[in-house]
RNA sequence: GGGCUUGUGGCUUAGCCAGGAUAUAGCGCUGGCCUUCUAAGCCAGACGCCCCGGGUUCGAAUCCCGGCGGGCCCGCCA
């Protein structure tokens, strides 16, 4: 149990209490987060001002000298209609503090919980690279998924790999019949198109050439489309020679993107292929339990639907096909054959999906209860990342790539290293150097996507996600290489939480914002608001900063030691921080 | 056309679901702070009809209704 909500309960015990003294006891009443200076928690009176029939500044007035600060409880004082109470700090000082030192990396975090929760994320089409206009999916999913690891539960991450259909079909005829040399030429065309020297010498970033070029040459030569269709014709029968291609071609191009979200610290346990659940037929079964429901109907041509008008589907998307007139499954019948299986390995399934999946999701849900399962995935939707011209598209080319970010934002990170090691005449290696400016560079483009809300929209500017001031990964990333640096100059000392040590505001204000952390877990955790993540994060700078630069630490006398402790006690919290958003904790930069 | 979503200082953004005190923070702007623990920092300041109009309420950025602007979706695609 963290230490704010014991003191909430204390808060709220006393005003029971005093509601009852008062002759109202059992009235309802709110605890809150004060908006203003000098107090803990509130408690507004407004709402009982109808049933005790006074105003509500008297009611607070009354309560008030009905409390006698106790326990945790500092004080309390009426102030506007709210009574406002004040946190004992010394205690709390003490508590949150030996708490940290205890609990080590685990600090924040909840017990086991036993619960299996699935995070399917990414799961992009490996058609291609990684583009910014996806980045935000494995972000979110993977920052998502060690929140929850923090909130106690077992958690798989899952891509699900679209390896059947037109797309990756098309991919797999120009890997077979682009040659290296026209495929050479796009690249270069390319390149020229967006300002590079060249393109990159990366597996999925090669393939996507031959992707491009398939896809102009099929729009213009007939005969392609033929070849094409073919192939389609033939994966859909269960054409293993075509099937196997096609999986060589994705696996290849999948090499590629995990490269990529490597670097940027994601990594998913299981990848799970979409074609699996037509060569295992649990999507034919699919099929026939949709067939034998109340809700099914087939067209004239002989394509199957279920009408899912009585699910809270609106308008003309109500006929959910599943399967074409020739009998073949779609993309959304093999989706429901997913989640069956992903329910019988998970207890509580989450899919981070772009916002153009709402609908899809919907019908998933609606026809998942026809089937009768239990389970039902919660979405987490992101709106799509644009560029300030415009929509990204891999197959126009109006597109920035994650590869390209990186290198952009590393390269810049360097740059700011190098000239900082100068101003400073430390004597850093190119080595170490280079090995910093991933970290920051990585941190500041991870900080960037995750600390705005999800369905926000989000237009790409490079001003942005290179800047490395205020709120920004680098930010907090400069608080926990100050604090090593700090402890490093300290050498050993002793280990203090007296609290009368600690009694200087910018100390007490910045131990109340570490004690904060288990709650803002949970939020961004089970309550899947991450953003509330980073914001905390920024919470813990500011505090460290302003307490950095109001004392001393290192030349605090008889302080010292307690001193060096809230900043190892903050270093140790925010470098949870760092890792739970991702991001490396650099011991300097 | 219908559905979903979003609109907060010049720009970006928190708060909205569970309505309450002077609306959060960053960039940018103005002015201060490095002979002393990393100035990617700290301090002070200016900048807001919380898209518009109604309604509910003692009280609305927040809830309801109606507009307007942006985004997404409405395939026997994936």
């Amino acid at each position: 149990m963290s230490f704010m909500s014991d003191f909430e309960d204390q808060v709220r015990s006393a005003v029971s209490g005093a509601l009852e003294a008062a002759g109202a006891g059992g009235l309802d009443f709110t605890v809150e987060l004060p908006s203003v200076e000098g107090a803990d928690l509130a408690v507004p009176c407004f709402t009982m001002s109808k049933a005790l029939r006074k105003a509500p500044a008297a009611i607070a007035e009354d309560l008030a000298s009905r409390i006698q600060p106790s326990g945790l409880i500092a004080s309390v004082g009426a102030v506007n209609g709210y009574l406002n109470f004040a946190v004992d700090t010394a205690p709390m000082v003490k508590g949150v503090l030996d708490e940290i030192l205890r609990c080590g990396p685990c600090y924040g975090s909840a017990p086991a919980s036993g619960l299996r929760v699935n995070v399917e994320h990414t799961s992009t089409n490996p058609t291609g690279p990684i583009h910014v206009g996806r980045a935000r999916n494995p972000v979110i999913g993977d920052t998502l998924a060690r929140c929850l690891r923090r909130c106690g539960h077992e958690v798989t991450t899952e891509y699900y790999v679209n390896d059947v259909g037109k797309q990756v079909v098309i991919l797999t005829w120009g890997v077979m019949n682009v040659s290296d040399e026209e495929a050479e030429a796009e690249r270069e065309e390319h390149a020229k198109a967006s300002g590079h020297e060249k393109e990159r010498d990366k597996t999925d970033h090669r393939l996507v050439a031959k992707y491009r070029v398939a896809n102009r040459r099929m729009e213009s030569d007939p005969e392609v489309q033929a070849q094409i269709a073919d192939m389609m014709r033939r994966f859909e029968a269960g054409d293993s020679e075509v099937i196997g291609n096609v999986r060589k071609v994705a696996e290849a191009m999948l090499d590629g993107l995990r490269e990529t979200l490597a670097t940027i610290n994601v990594t998913l346990d299981r990848y799970t292929w979409e074609s699996r659940y037509i060569e295992d037929g649990s999507a034919r079964d699919v099929v026939s339990r949709l067939k034998a429901s109340e809700y099914a109907g087939e067209t004239e041509d002989g394509a199957c639907y279920v009408d899912l008008k009585d699910f809270g589907i609106q308008g003309k998307n109500t006929k959910f096909t599943f399967t074409r007139s020739d009998g073949t499954t779609l993309y959304t019948t093999r989706d429901l054959a997913y989640h069956i299986d992903k329910f019988t390995r998970s207890d509580r399934v989450i899919d981070v999906l772009g916002e153009d999946q709402k609908l899809g999701s919907q019908q998933l849900c609606a026809a998942l209860r026809i089937l009768g399962e239990e389970g039902v995935p919660e979405p987490l939707f992101y709106s799509f990342v644009s560029l300030p011209e415009g929509k990204m598209s891999t197959r126009k080319g109006v597109v920035v790539y994650l590869d390209d970010l990186i290198d952009e934002a590393v390269e810049h990170a360097y740059q700011e290293i190098r000239s900082r090691t100068e101003v400073r005449g430390s004597d850093m290696s190119e080595e170490r150097m280079r090995e910093i400016a991933r970290i920051v560079g990585i941190g500041a483009i991870r900080y960037n996507i995750v600390r705005v809300q999800p369905e926000k929209q989000f237009v790409f500017k490079w001003s942005e996600a290179l800047n490395f001031d205020g709120n920004s990964g680098p930010y907090l990333q400069y608080v926990h290489a100050r604090a090593c640096s700090m402890l490093r100059k300290a050498g050993d000392f002793t280990r203090d939480t007296d609290p009368s040590k600690l009694d200087d505001r910018f100390e007490v204000n910045l131990v109340k914002t570490l004690a904060r952390y288990s709650e803002v877990l949970k939020a961004a955790g089970d309550g899947k608001k991450i953003h509330m993540l980073p914001a905390y994060g920024h919470d813990v700078a500011v505090a460290f900063n302003q307490f950095y630069a109001s004392v001393s630490v290192l030349d605090s006398g008889p302080r010292r030691d307690a001193r060096l402790t809230l900043v190892e006690c903050a270093r140790d919290v925010m470098a949870d921080v760092l890792d739970c958003l991702g991001m490396g904790a650099p011991e300097e930069m």
